[in-house]
Order: C-alpha cells, then structure tokens, then sequence
DNA sequence: AAAAGTTCGTGACATAGGTCACGGTCATTT
DNA sequence: AAATGACCGTGACCTATGTCACGAACTTTT
C-alpha cells in the first residue's frame, strides 16, 4: 500500500526507515471507486491525498455551470484543494475518481505534525509545492499565449496517456475550450497530418 | 535598507535577531532605476529578488513578439523565474523595474545555505510558494472562466493602486487581452455604470 | 434485451476579442 | 523649443471559439 509513496519521496529526499515507518502512521489508506467523490464543493477540504493507484481530478463548476478541471492526479501525484486545506474554508473544488483508485490520506493536524517533527518533510513538500508552482505558472502563461490546439498538443506531450483514459469533455475542460472545439479540432489534425 | 524583508518575514514566522543578522549577510542590495532590466531572457536568472522598494514586473514575450506579465512586484513581494533559479537554466522571462526600486538579492548558493542552515527559512519560503502557487491557481482558473471585464476587476480589486501605477497596456498583458479591448472595456465601465 | 445514460461528432449561427490603421495627447530627450 | 517616443482611444473588419440543436454509437444499469 506504501511502496508508491515511499519511492516517490526517497527520488527527492533521503528519510530513515524510522521516519518513514512514523510517516506511514499518519496516513489513512482508502480505496475510491469510479465516479466516487473524495471532496464535493462547499464541503472543507480535511485530507490531502496521495494517489498510489488509479486517476483522480480535481475541478470547479463556475457560475454558468460549466465544469473547469484544474489537475488530474495520476499514480504518484499529490491532490488537494490547497486554500482550503490550509484554512479549513469550505472548498469550492471537486474530487473526483475517474478510474477505481487506491488513495493515502493525510488531515491537516498529521500533516502538520509530521512537517514539524521531521523536518525532511518540510523539505520535500517545499520542493514538491515549487515544482507545482513552476508547472502552474507555466499553465497559466500558456493559456494566455497559446492556442486551443497548442495546449491539446501540450497536454498530450506531457499525459501521453491521458486521452485515451479520460472522457474528451474533460480534456476540453483541462485545456479551457468547449468539448465541440476540441472535437472539431481533433478532426482537424486527423485529416490535416 | 532591511526594514521592511525583516517586516515581511515577523508576519510568517518567528526567527531570532541573530538568525536575521546571518541572512542579511547572505542578501546583496541593489538600487534599480525605471525601465532597468535585472534579467533578459536568454540568461539565467541567477538571484530571487525581494523588493524592499518600487515595483518590478517578470514578463515573457512569445512567438509572435506579444508580451505576457507573469507578475507584478511591488513592495515585500519576491521576483524571480524559479524555474531557471532552480536549475541554471536560460529564462524565458524579462525582469524589469517599473518604477524606481531598492532591491535585495540572493543567488542560488547562498539561497541554499539559508534554507538549509536555518530551517525557520525553510519553513517561510514553503508557506511563501504554497501562497504563491494558490494565487496562481485562481488565477489560472480565472482565465479559464471569467471574462476578460471580470478580470479586470478582480485585479482592480487585489491591486487597487496599480492602474495608477502601470501603464495601461500592461494592464491588459497581465489579464491576458491586448490593449485595444482594454481601452474599450474601459470605456464601457466608464459610461455604463 | 430493453432502457437509460454517456460520449462524441457536426451543422448553423452568435459573439468576444484580435488585428490593423489612424490620430491625438503627454512626457522625455536633445 | 523642437523632436521623438510612449501612451491611449477608436473605427472597420476578421477569426477563434462559444452556443444551441440534433443524431449516432457505445456503456452501464435494470
């Protein structure tokens, strides 16, 4: 049940067998099926979760009703609704199993704790929370500069696998255009190339 | 010349004097005229910059030569691409004072030695990205479901003086439209309510 | 096996925002 | 004081993407 989360976090620090086995204590081991929810919005989000098996998403319903995913949590990745976590606020995101998953669970007091009591944690979620950072800002810039299908073909490069896992919709909803885009832009580079 | 990083850091976390008397020997000042740039694309951006004084902005130019502000930076906020900070790396940003600026500097090594010598800076740029990458969350978001009016004034709002401060155009680049409809939503907001 | 829900494509049309071009004002430089 | 460049508004037109509607294939439930 661990072995995912134990090599994920000896690749960017080095943690004694003790520390990881303290580690291992604090967090809760869950099971989700498909289409089960692990945070429905306007609940507070109290886990942060590690997913050692399977594929998650976290999204947000805007005004109009429209769905926008804001990460899809593949084996290995961390998934919260950081603000809220952090505050105890009522989250305005969703998570969602998209794929039967096996997930690790982690409240704010555990996870507070183990980032004062082993100070290797502070570091390796300071490194992992920069390297989201990097990666967000780097989303962020390119919705701004990119075209529709410049980000299609962006996320493909970097999922390789994730459109053959994931329903189009929510790839268009990743991406930010409307499913009929995508759908006519992915006739497009059928036929074009 | 400190005043205010000293400030900054007293809101995050509790340090002694002596351990703010090291880190200020690791910081180089730096006083930064208008339209001076601290970093040009194409070479690494080799310090992260707090901004004691004056407001910078880091921007990107893409393809098509249009340019994209990552962020603005005002007093007792942080600047840099950590990306290429983290790595060496070229950078594909621009940083650039808006106004006249007092600047505290530290490079990469002695960045590392801080955070590694005096956990508590561990612990504050931790807090310090985690709020950064939540920003930039909503941010992201924003773009994808908000329309550019709504943009605007939701930075209106977060930065109540920068339309006063910034030049317009800069504006738009940072809400993600071009000049043009800014000037025209503008005016709309202007007449309509 | 039938029914219901989900997914995906596609046509017709609407619209927010981009592009290009011009002119006017203001600040900065010489 | 003249000249240059930054800044901002605005008109005419273009384009990417959204909206709405319909139908077909496929999956899951009963």
């Amino acid at each position: 049940m661990f072995e995912f989360l134990q090599k994920k976090i000896n690749e960017t620090i080095n943690i004694s067998d003790e520390e990881f086995e303290y580690a291992k204590t604090l967090f809760i081991p869950k099971k989700l099926r498909k289409k089960r929810f692990l945070l429905h919005d306007g609940d507070p989000c109290i886990y942060t979760t590690f997913v050692e098996k399977g594929l998650l998403r976290s999204f947000r319903i805007d005004d109009k009703g429209n769905e926008h995913i804001l990460q899809f949590g593949l084996q290995g990745w961390w998934v919260a609704d950081l603000y809220s976590f952090l505050t105890g606020e009522p989250s305005e995101y969703n998570i969602e199993a998209l794929e039967d998953s096996e997930l690790l669970l982690i409240t704010k007091p555990s996870w507070d704790k183990l980032l004062h009591e082993v100070p290797a944690f502070e570091h390796y979620f300071r490194i992992l929370i920069q390297n989201n950072l990097i990666a967000t800002q780097r989303r962020l810039m390119g919705t701004m500069s990119s075209t529709a299908e410049e980000r299609y073909n962006k996320l493909l490069q970097e999922f390789p696998d994730i459109a053959q896992r994931v329903p189009q919709h929510m790839i268009a909803s990743y991406i930010g255009v409307t499913r009929e885009t995508l759908s006519r832009l992915r006739s497009q580079l059928a036929s074009g190339s």
